[in-house]
DNA sequence: ATACAAAGTTAGGTTAATCTAACAATATTT
DNA sequence: AAATATTGTTAGATTAACCTAACTTTGTAT
């Protein structure tokens, strides 16, 4: 099925929103302010969408991606990762650089080129920011994973990916001296704001709540 | 500046008609056709462009582009050429299939990326059909061109580039047993039709007219 | 349980890129 | 130079993706 750069960046959405809120079903708002559209607009793509059986919602009701809708946004997601994996390992791009031309290069149409461009990266479970990229029929490596936020002091935990892809967090990520599979002592947490002190190969950073929730990390 | 998809396609479609047909001008209907849209069409388009001032042209006069309008051409060809350069060497595309995936791939926008690429290529100076790759400063290395249609029996020369890069050409050109870089002995030419018959690698193929125009070569 | 807030929908309008059909200017041929 | 053919332009319509403003349905809180 052929479908434009904007129907592909709908589905993609609503399988990010499952991903990151673990919610099955998606309102009609949270998918536009996702897009940065109006509510109105998602509405409108949302029955063509539903034409084209690539979602599953009936009015007023919640939003879903029927099995060939889900097929298809987990190959965008394929492209966007391997991409992005293309740019941090074969030219250069550093680590926050990588997911906006990835953004482009995800809707490029042709099958050869993701074949080719994964075999050419020797098949990469994971993104560089940690995220596992979906083989070829769509099977995505999960690894169960807790935010740098649910540890406590005395943990231990090693850092897997980030939650948030943005440029300016990114950055903020390597100034504290962190990357994947750093590991991290959680050396104390402030009661009334919660930020936490942390240590990285020696370093000890103070981060605020809202970092850390955006850390994802498992248990060491 | 920020074009669309489409403005980049119509400065791209002027700049190759120049090229191919030698004529700085070129008019509305050449123009649509080789865009595949009506002339109605590209007559919009060409006010916008005028307005833009990316093209030069008045009422019913012939369009040209600006200084301007063609440094964008030209670093679009250089993405295209430097994309078909990587299918080629690094992903193992053959020499028929990189120009529809290269279609996509130069309308990506990261300046980072193409001087990425180019320097993971190596600074190529050819495409995979022989068609130079202007460089960062959209200079174009020319080499003088004859088609092998001009050669006359007993002439040996180099095939440099094609004209056609369309599959069904291209294909054939492998089934002749040509290639870039090939040594081509013209063995002579029928009066009637200028059909002719030529030697590469000991292989004697009778080709038509039509194909030896699209052939580039060099004297050797 | 009603009232209010939040979420979702509809109607009608805009812009970019396309089209067809009719018209105007330029070029060619006899 | 007049007739005809070619080329280019304009006007008005269509489609996809977006918008605003008004409306409806659903959910929540007193």
């Amino acid at each position: 099925m052929l479908l434009s750069y904007t129907e592909e960046n709908y589905l993609k959405a609503l399988l990010k929103i499952t991903f990151d809120s673990g919610v099955e079903k998606v309102g009609t708002n949270e998918l536009a302010s996702a897009l940065d559209v109006k509510p109105a607009t998602a509405n409108d793509m949302l029955k063509k969408l539903k034409e084209k059986m690539l979602v599953d919602y009936k009015k007023y009701g919640k939003i879903n991606l029927t099995s060939e809708g889900k097929k298809i946004a987990i190959e965008i997601i394929r492209k966007h990762r391997l991409w992005e994996t293309f740019l941090y390992q074969k030219l250069e791009f550093s680590w926050d650089e990588v997911h906006e031309v990835a953004e482009q290069l995800e809707h490029i149409q042709s099958q050869k080129l993701v074949d080719k461009l994964d075999k050419f990266l020797a098949y990469p479970e994971f993104d560089p920011h940690g995220d596992p990229i979906p083989n070829s029929k769509g099977e995505i490596k999960i690894h169960y994973k807790k935010t740098l936020s649910e540890m406590t002091p005395g943990n231990t935990c090693k850092m897997v990916a980030v939650k948030d892809n943005s440029s300016p967090f990114l950055q903020y990520v390597v100034k504290v001296g962190l990357g994947i599979n750093n590991e991290i002592n959680i050396i104390s947490i402030q009661e009334y704001d919660l930020m936490m002190v942390i240590e990285v190969n020696g370093q000890q950073s103070t981060v605020s709540q809202k970092f850390a929730e955006n850390i994802y990390v498992v248990n060491k």
